[in-house]
DNA sequence: AGCCTATAATTGTCAGACATTTAAAGGTCT
DNA sequence: AGACCTTTAAATGTCTGACAATTATAGGCT
């Protein structure tokens, strides 16, 4: 996307650096020199390595730290913070690329069903006790459709979690957190919530016994 | 994440822009007020605003635009972007977590798997000839390791476009191509090569049939 | 009408300065 | 010796002001 011919030194310079990061040849935790030596360096200005840094920092690639012996670190990137990325990421693109709201559950579905043999194998009883908890709210009769949704996604991501695959989940639940705004614009009448509950309890039902056929949801 | 009370000016800026992005205050292509009216309503420097912008367009939520009547823009979210930025994060999420090749090639299966159904009624012979092709290549002989590995990524990636759902792709596709540094790491023999190559074609051969049962492997 | 040029707006970059934060070194007292 | 306080220096965070580079628009010339 950024050719290498772009303008911009310092989007240059956050190239290099986190070309270099990427490479592994700065590992987790390593302190990058002071602004003050980057920019003699490259050969720019403070400021300008400066933004180069706040790009790296966007992504979540550095932290930096204030005070003597501070400066920026390669960041190990957590699984919460890659969440964040991934679901502002996937929001804007969904909101942005008039993805209708059939594309969009058709791939929650899809990508659900794929932890569905997992689940059924290694969901614990705690996963279990989360989508029940959920299940119930949703029955309630005085919850607003945005409540709804929140719930939804919560028990869908007790379901994913289930699967005990961290790599999984990351990638998922970032989905299906995403899609929560399009699914906001929905309103639900009291009939299709019925179904949605009964699912979800056929759902739960099915985890329970460790019955792999529940993935025909 | 970024509680609010993020003592860093330029962070506390991009994340007010942002959110009236993701609220979709601004829209798509609106123009953004310039550094110095921004600076302004905002009360800091343009240094400062200027480092919040680049945080922005790291993400790719913004666009900038030299010269007169020129500036920043609410940027379209390209399904190319978005790819980018998430094999970035993936990719250094992976290599950063001790994610072990177990669990990531589970997660990568189980989620291949969730396209069988999809991609089986919906391949088109482009997306089959494209995994022929790949195939084949994989079958040659003096096949470098990591030529034999990109070609199985070229693979996966036409088997989950198959499945003809945008959002699938994005998501997967950026999750399988996370993987490849990991895969690089392995070497294969002559007989898991010959294993790979059975698997696939077998594969292709239950596309071609449209028949929904080759989701077993 | 068509082309060229000046103009103004805006981002990109630089230099230097000061404020703020923070860990470590060193000094003082018990 | 050990605990506590103070100083110090290194680094990021921020500001000011300036200049360079770019580009759409307006106006003038032929």
């Amino acid at each position: 996307m950024n050719s290498a011919s772009n303008k911009d030194l310092s989007s240059k310079i956050a190239k290099a650096i986190r070309d270099a990061i990427v490479a592994g040849q700065m590992i987790v935790d390593e302190r990058l020199p002071s602004e003050a030596e980057l920019a003699e360096q490259f050969g720019v200005s403070r400021p300008t390595v400066r933004e180069a840094l706040k790009r790296l920092a966007a992504q979540a690639l550095i932290r930096t730290q204030r005070g003597a012996f501070g400066g920026a670190f390669v960041n190990r990137l957590s699984y919460e913070e890659a969440y964040g990325q991934q679901i502002t990421t996937s929001t804007l693109l969904l909101s942005m690329n008039q993805v209708s709201f059939e594309t969009a559950c058709e791939a929650r579905y899809a990508m659900e069903r794929a932890c569905a043999t997992l689940a059924t194998l290694r969901r614990s009883s705690d996963h279990l006790a989360d989508m029940r908890a959920e299940i119930h709210r949703q029955s309630q009769a005085g919850l607003s459709d945005e409540s709804f949704c929140a719930s939804d996604v919560a028990l869908h991501r007790a379901f994913v979690d289930a699967a005990d695959n961290p790599v999984l989940s990351y990638q998922l639940a970032g989905a299906v957190e995403a899609m929560q705004p399009l699914m906001n614009m929905i309103t639900f009448t009291a009939r299709s919530r019925e179904e949605i509950v009964t699912l979800h309890t056929h759902l739960a039902d099915a985890l329970e016994a460790q019955d792999a056929d529940e993935a025909e949801q």
